[in-house]
RNA sequence: GGGAUCUUAGCUCAGCUGGGAGAGCAUCUGCCUUACAAGCAGAGGGUCACAGGUUCGAGCCCUGUAGGUCCCACCA
């Protein structure tokens, strides 16, 4: 047995713990017919990444998972893998060149792939690593990339059967252009914001109506130039006379027709609207039910382009200011009002985004998103917490086609070649692409340019990371997956994707739970980001404080769901909780040293000993139910109450006497050390989940015969350790102690060893001694001076600190209590057991309560008023003594 | 405009299906005690946002009000 250090050090520790895991192969897991499979696939990190708190938390949650699973005897897997992040990582690596003075044009498309591909090699499992600093048990062995062979058959595969199905389609459709990454996005990516701009109101001279307009506000002056008509209200009488006319767009000298359209609202602005179909997604609308044609103004870096006459070459906000003088000097610029409004922006580079009509690749989702909206509703599909169902709901019964074309290099390429003489469009995997034009012959068959919504692929992640869409063995044994786990930030990104693309392919949800966590904010609730430098590396903190304070710090304090603030001071917490079980190991072993311990027989075991038995025994159901009901943070919280306040401060005080007597009374300190053992223990495994590296190391160094925790049996309710009456008396007696406490201060012997009264003899049994101790304590106030117990020699100068064992206690009793303080106290406790004695007694009278509630509920009652009438009597007793 | 969520101790937050107001940090008191000062023993501190309602009983359920946060929609 090894010596212990006097505080708990993670440094080297955790990754030579970390390797041994590895080296042991304790994370893979095979396909196995005997055993159930528990898996679960983690969110592919970005390849651009760096571990941030968010990950770290995620992923936590999910070791946690896997590891209780694979406690309990599952076949767990964790199926770990990266993302190649289309715009992200291409962003990343454009910039990388620029700084080396390359343009990503330069290399052309084949030169820059090349450029991603050595990024990934260099970035690619850079967070991986850090991932494995947090002590997360994924299978590597298995670690796939959405852009390697497998994934990319699958998105092929899908791609392809989408398409034959009619569910792909390509349109010109009006999509979110940024102008900036210059590709279009799909609406989950553009973020909203406030923004203060102008309302201009511009009115448009009637045609053959001289000196009569129409009047109009806009937000965006410049889009005038792609205007194809005026819409009014159909039931608008100010306007019907108009309905019909045209009128005269300036600048580009075009006549448009005034039409009647019910989008319109008659009570907006002037109730008139300028209707820019190229530019406005609800134009582009009113636009196709008018036939009007499109007129696209803008190149794609939001310039105006040669539809926009004079203005061409312009930016798209310089052209604004122009066009705004313009109408100034020509009178056609009524006045200008100030208007905060919510404008979109690229939720990656915030460029705000341009509508555009441009040809792009959709995949229409109502009838995709059917069983996937069935699917909660049938309960086949879950979320932790539940009020997440109605957020995805929501998204899915008003979804839109999603645009999962872009335009990148880095991603799948959309496997769609068309024909240049011809025009024909064919669809095929990349191994089965006709040399010929299936309709013309011609051998000008091109694939597209375009590449894929890097969503496309993570959306096939859990079954395509199993092998699909081959029928492996593991797909058949792993899949569907278990539970993800995963931010509700990415709800409409990813999960419903997922479940959609699930019941597609595999007719099946991928998995049955999505247990959905929040952000980890800056200690002032603000998010994390690198713009505002708040963010914390989680490195840093495991480098300071080890991973488990981390772990254990992100899992508590916070309700499922919610969103949960860093603080240092609980990181800080979190360690000293991790030192305090280091230390009360070193305890006991330092206690069994050159000590062989053998299971006492029932006998054996004190009252003490029971009562903390039957504590750990039912800390192992209930930590179980909570993790089974993903309360990871309530779980944890009862382990370490239990280890802290229950273990720790009473039971290893309790036992401390008879351990010290070991020579005089083996019994007793074997069935101690016994009980100290096998307790730590029990909370060493309930713990391991969450602590993983404490937990293993203190369990090695306790039983140096075993090779591991993480490969232990998860502990469960016994009907051994079944002692309630033990647990009930012991609580008692706690309560007991705690009233001694007001015994004065002012003392030689310091209070804190009179508060360690409450401890056990090494040859009676807890019962007999509270018994004593009770008619003691009572009778202090009449007595002028108390003997305890017959004592030991030497140890006399500790008699207040022990005061039951084998020590002798003798002070008069004047010096010893505070009667006053006393008094007080009863009195208070009287006051607060009469509260509870007329809740309770009510309760019982209750003629509602007796016939409705359950019976265990009306039992506990019972109970609970026979206890406190008991302390009531006690206390009186006591008062009236005084 | 629609939806979600929050309002509990000085701060940050727990509180599971209604039945004894909790934790960490901070403050104060006393302790270096042979596992641990990264510790021990204690103390103070709360009209559970407000107003109604249901109930024998409400922090928890219902209705409304006020304030905060977030998501969706985007009336130009």
């Amino acid at each position: 047995m090894k010596e212990l250090a006097k505080t708990y050090d993670p440094k080297g520790l955790e990754d030579r713990l970390y390797k041994k895991w590895e080296d042991n192969g304790y994370f893979h897991a095979e396909v196995d017919r005997s055993k159930k499979p528990f898996t679960i696939v983690m969110p592919p990190p970005n390849i651009t990444g760096q571990l941030h708190m968010g990950h770290a938390l995620d992923n936590t949650m999910q070791d946690i998972l896997i590891r209780y699973k694979r406690m309990q005897g599952y076949n767990a897997l964790w199926q770990p893998g990266t993302d190649h992040a289309a715009i992200a990582t291409e962003v990343k690596v454009i910039n990388a060149l620029k700084e080396q003075g390359i343009e990503k044009a330069d290399l052309g498309r084949d030169g820059f792939l090349e450029k991603c591909w050595d990024w990934r090699e260099d970035y690619g499992n850079r967070i991986l690593n850090q991932l494995k600093k947090m002590g997360s048990s994924a299978d590597w062995e298995r670690e796939r990339f959405t852009m390697d062979e497998g994934c990319s058959k699958a998105v092929e595969e899908v791609f392809v059967k989408l398409y034959n199905e009619g569910y792909i389609y390509k349109g010109e459709r009006i999509i979110n252009w940024c102008p900036v990454c210059q590709t279009s996005i799909s609406d989950a990516e553009v973020e909203y914001e406030d923004q203060k701009g102008h309302f201009w109101h511009i009115k448009y001279p009637i045609v053959g109506e001289e000196g009569k307009f129409v009047e109009f506000a806009t937000t965006r002056p410049e889009t005038m130039l792609g205007d194809t008509a005026v819409a009014v209200n159909p039931e608008d009488d100010r306007y019907k006379d108009i309905v019909g006319k045209k009128v005269l767009l300036p600048f580009v000298n075009r006549e448009i027709p005034v039409v009647a359209d019910a989008y319109v609202d008659m009570e907006f602005g002037t109730g008139v609207v300028k209707i820019t179909p190229a530019h406005d997604p609800n134009d582009f609308e009113v636009g196709k039910r008018h036939d009007l044609p499109i007129i696209n103004i803008l190149n794609d870096d939001a310039t105006i382009n040669k539809n926009g006459g004079e203005f061409e070459g312009m930016d798209r906000y310089e052209a604004r200011e122009i066009i705004v003088k313009k109408l100034d000097e020509m009178g056609l610029l009524v006045r200008i009002e100030d208007h905060e409004h919510n404008v979109g922006t690229h939720d990656r580079c915030h460029t705000t985004v341009e509508p555009m009509v441009k040809p792009q690749w959709f995949v229409a989702m109502e009838e995709l998103a059917k069983p996937a909206i069935a699917a909660i509703k049938s309960g086949e599909l879950k979320f932790v917490p539940e009020r997440f169902d109605k957020t995805y709901l929501h998204w899915l019964e008003n979804i839109r086609d999603w645009c999962i074309s872009r335009q990148l290099w880095w991603g799948h390429r959309i496997p769609a070649y068309t024909c240049a003489d011809c025009g024909e469009i064919v669809v095929a995997k990349s191994d089965a692409v006709p040399e010929k034009c299936p309709k013309c012959g011609c051998t000008h068959l091109k694939q597209d340019e375009d590449t894929l919504d890097t969503w496309f692929s993570s959306a096939l992640w859990p079954f395509s990371t199993l092998g699909w869409p081959e029928k492996t063995e593991e797909l058949d044994y792993f899949y569907p997956t278990d539970v993800l786990v995963t931010g509700y930030d990415i709800i409409f990104f990813w999960v419903v994707r997922m479940v959609f693309s699930g019941y597609a392919h595999t007719d099946k949800s991928p998995f049955h739970t999505v247990l959905i966590h929040g952000l980890v904010r800056d200690d002032q609730g603000r998010k994390m980001s690198k713009s505002l430098g708040n963010g914390i590396d989680p490195l840093e903190v495991i480098d300071k404080y080890g991973a488990d304070a981390l772990r254990l710090t992100l899992i508590t304090g916070n309700a499922p769901g919610n969103d949960m603030r860093f603080y240092w001071e609980r990181v800080e917490n979190s360690r000293n909780f991790a030192n305090k079980i280091w230390n009360s190991a070193r305890f006991i072993m330092m206690n069994m040293e050159g000590v062989t311990i053998t299971k006492p027989s029932g006998d054996e075991l004190t009252e003490a000993d029971k009562w903390i038995l039957s504590k750990v025994n039912t800390l192992a159901k209930d930590v179980t139910d909570n993790m089974d009901k993903y309360e990871l943070g309530i779980a944890v919280q009862k382990v370490y109450d239990f280890i802290w306040d229950e273990f720790c401060d009473w039971y290893i005080e309790i036992v401390k006497p008879r351990l010290y007597n070991k020579e005089n009374d083996a019994i007793s300190a074997n069935a101690a050390l016994w009980t100290l053992n096998t307790v730590l223990t029990n909370g060493l495994k309930l713990l391991h989940p969450y602590m993983p590296f404490v937990t293993e190391e203190i369990f090695c160094s306790l039983h140096p015969e075993e090779e591991s925790i993480m490969i232990s049996d998860w502990p469960v309710f016994t009907e051994e350790w079944n002692y309630k009456e033990e647990e009930a008396m012991v609580e008692r007696a706690k309560d007991l102690v705690r009233g001694m406490r007001t015994l004065r201060t002012d003392m030689d012997v310091p209070p804190s060893r009179k508060a360690k009264i409450f401890v056990t003899s090494a040859k009676e049994n807890v019962r007999e001694i509270f018994t004593k101790v009770r008619p003691v304590y009572e009778g202090l106030a009449g007595a002028t001076d108390v003997v305890v117990q017959e004592g030991k020699e030497g140890i006399d100068d500790k008699a207040v600190s022990v005061v039951i064992p084998d020590a002798v206690l003798y002070v008069p009793l004047e010096d010893l209590v505070d009667f006053e303080k006393e008094k007080e106290r009863l009195n208070k406790e009287k006051a607060k057991l009469e509260k509870e004695l007329a809740r309770s007694k009510g309760m019982l009278s209750n003629e509602k309560f007796l016939s409705k509630a359950p019976e265990a509920k009306v039992a506990e009652e019972k109970a609970k008023l026979e206890k406190y009438e008991q302390m009531m009597a006690e206390v009186v007793a006591r008062l009236e003594q005084m």
